[in-house]
DNA sequence: ATACAGTCTACCCATGCGGGAGAGTCAAGC
DNA sequence: GCTTGACTCTCCCGCATGGGTAGACTGTAT
């Protein structure tokens, strides 16, 4: 019988690890002194905690890890978790992957640009949510009100409730000089039904939304569009669906194009290539 | 002005978060409301939002992102983050690919044995540490007490003290019948002169040590030997030095081939293949 | 007898939040 | 003006796997 300290020596697991796998159950020591508290351990015993450790490197948490040592686990049951185990893993590396890329990419960038200056995208799930839309083709995008004010009147004349900032799809998969095909969209909290010109439908789940918001005039929101591009480039994905634009703070002064605290938010659905 | 759950859905960031990243000093909401603590923020403090968000995408932590954001971090810094952050990346991509292996090579084994038959294996890394030794030829296995009385009367006339299990290194490449080339070492807390025939020295240190222990009579110890080989090959190692045979339990009566609670660990210095 | 190394329990810490309790606040409908 | 229901606030606990420390014993060697 030896005591904690050599036992860890022995196995090269630390005093505290065994401790706590003491006090997990997964491996009790032979003997506890009554009046001391001292754990004595068997030679024997590495047998098992070499188990918990190669159960361990396995990456199974210590409580099954517990379950499996004390039989409680069929052998279909422990295939299943290996099983888990291994697509966890599997996933992860995938996950790393991706990061790696990111990273790789930062350091590119930080050779030419001051660290911030770069607009930061961020991948993001949108759900699926009801809409009261305009469609059509409009000369030029700051034309897109005339469908604007066809919806607010429309959701005025229905009292439909706004469920979330306004926005602009632009369907046009390339840049135009003239006649852009642009659907003006206001999310509402229910339905109400569609009018001759305002569809209300549901905007279907976007899986991996590419987005930016940029802070500035209309003018330079193009700056957003190329960091936007270059990033969905650079980190290997592809462009799967038209843009939106989102008006999370609209201009002060209605129509003004050059209010410096206009806040917008780009969007584009994207794939991986 | 927003309220925190809006800034919420707008960003797909929980409140849960959004009063961490306030607590941390990521992210301030414009206004508190000095009486009811309730938190405002502004639509363009998603930008700095989105930031954060980038930046914990690489693998940042909320505490480098808050130096990073706050401009404490100098270009050369950042890089030298993120490089950092590289390297642990591939790393871990690198274990979960052993991980991998293993979790496929129990999943094989799985198909044919009790999951808890095979002896447990472990890697461990093995530091230097000082043995008094001595090697000799002799016909057989249980021959070496021949070598182990002149080490314990060496022991004694120098009142050296013990540091761990005596063991055996079985210098021979290849299985024998007769004449097996054997050191016999016991591990001593501090130098003494070598004799003529007794040798004190530090073991080098082994990176990587296969081991596994065995519990039973040493006839059956052939099969640990097995185990140890068969999943030394599975798992893409190779061995690259002579096996250590621990006697970590002795028979109680000295000597005897069959005491059946005799223990030993069984070591081989390998390398990834 | 004394020194020193080993061991005990118990507590706080890390990471990035999630969950919940209990109390207070806001906006809308009557 | 009042009620109701949806928000929000501040604590506090939990997770997984121990690491670190403090304060009190214990065991062993000189």
């Amino acid at each position: 019988m030896i005591r904690i300290g050599d036992f860890s020596k022995l196995s090269h697991v630390t005093v505290k690890a065994l401790r706590l796998y003491d006090e997990m159950g997964l491996l009790k020591p032979v003997l506890v002194d009554t009046f001391t508290s001292y754990r004595y351990y068997e030679f024997s015993q590495l047998t098992r905690l070499y188990r918990i450790l190669a159960l361990k490197d396995l990456g199974l948490s210590l409580e099954e890890i517990g379950s499996v040592l004390e039989n409680e686990v069929s052998v279909e049951h422990l295939r299943g978790m290996l099983a888990l185990r291994q697509a966890e893993i599997r996933q992860r590396m995938r996950e790393d992957e991706v990061r790696l890329e990111r990273v790789a990419n930062w350091l590119e960038h930080l050779k030419e640009e001051r660290p911030m200056s770069v607009h930061a995208v961020v991948l993001k799930t949108v759900e699926s949510f009801k809409v009261a839309s305009m469609r059509g083709i409009v000369p030029q995008p700051p034309d897109q009100n005339i469908l604007w004010d066809e919806v607010i009147a429309f959701m005025e004349r229905h009292k439909a409730r706004m469920a979330g900032a306004p926005f602009a799809i632009y369907h046009d998969p390339d840049f135009r000089e003239k006649d852009w095909d642009i659907e003006v969209c206001q999310p509402v909290v229910e339905a109400v039904p569609s009018s001759d010109k305002v569809k209300v439908y549901d905007l279907p789940r976007v899986e991996k939304m590419a987005c930016v918001v940029h802070h500035g005039p209309f003018a330079t929101l193009p700056t957003a569009y190329d960091s936007l591009a270059a990033w969905i480039d650079q980190n290997g994905y592809r462009i799967v669906g038209p843009a939106r634009e989102i008006n999370l703070r609209l201009p002060d002064t209605m129509g003004d194009q050059n209010d410096p605290n206009t806040v917008n938010e780009v969007q584009f659905p994207v794939e991986k290539a």
